[in-house]
DNA sequence: TGACATACCTAGCAACGCTATGTATAATAA
DNA sequence: TTATTATACATAGCGTTGCTAGGTATGTCA
């Protein structure tokens, strides 16, 4: 499979953060909820990609406190990141297509 | 992710033996084909797939002789088999579409 | 005050799919 | 005729991904 394509963990969090900043607990509770609970992201599961994400120039971390007074961990998409989900958006399209392709025994034409 | 969900080369496996008999060299050249060539499942994933696949009952293997006076393996779809696929299929179903729900930012109902 | 929800983190493990390699035969090119 | 390529199957070993399990800490509520 060219290069394990999917990646769905890096896809959804670029995703949820296009819309506006989130922190990680937060970012778990809304896939839950936009996926009508169909993901249940573990912290273990989130937390490291989000690491590497920041790694890479995606998101950008700021802190900033909660009205409960306590601090949350912000994440921001940049620029590099909008163009990294838009390219990762693309690559989920084709391969699920591909796969509805497939699943209805072959794309005849192209 | 409940239990890491996609599984897609069993699916997509499951989905080539559906129509016909396969024998695992075929099914990497039609998957090619039928996917337009997003997929280029390699030997070393699919083998030890069908080997699974086999020992759990969703596929019987036979010998068949080739025209060319080559053997080749069969594979043959059984029942169990495509129960299996069409439970693969629900899972597929529901897992992209609940990508596809993320990335347009969240279905708002049920 | 104790329990629970919130909020972050990492080490270690398991599964999946790939690379690399091996074997063997048929077809084709040199 | 011989060498190369395509066909056809197989497995060992590795890397990545995501999970389990555990740890730390704070705010809320009974």
């Amino acid at each position: 499979m060219k290069k394990q394509a999917i990646e769905h963990t890096r896809l959804l969090a670029l995703s949820l953060l296009a819309g506006e900043d989130m922190y990680g607990y937060q970012m778990i509770v809304e896939l839950a909820r936009r996926s009508n609970h169909t993901f249940d992201m573990k912290e273990g599961t989130l937390y490291p990609v989000l690491h590497g994400l920041e790694q890479e120039g995606f998101v950008e971390a700021y802190r900033k406190q909660a009205p409960t007074g306590r601090e949350r961990k912000y994440y921001h998409l940049t620029r590099k990141g909008e163009h990294a989900l838009r390219e990762e958006e693309a690559a989920w399209r084709r391969y699920s297509g591909a796969v509805n392709d497939v699943l209805r025994g072959g794309a005849e034409a192209v």
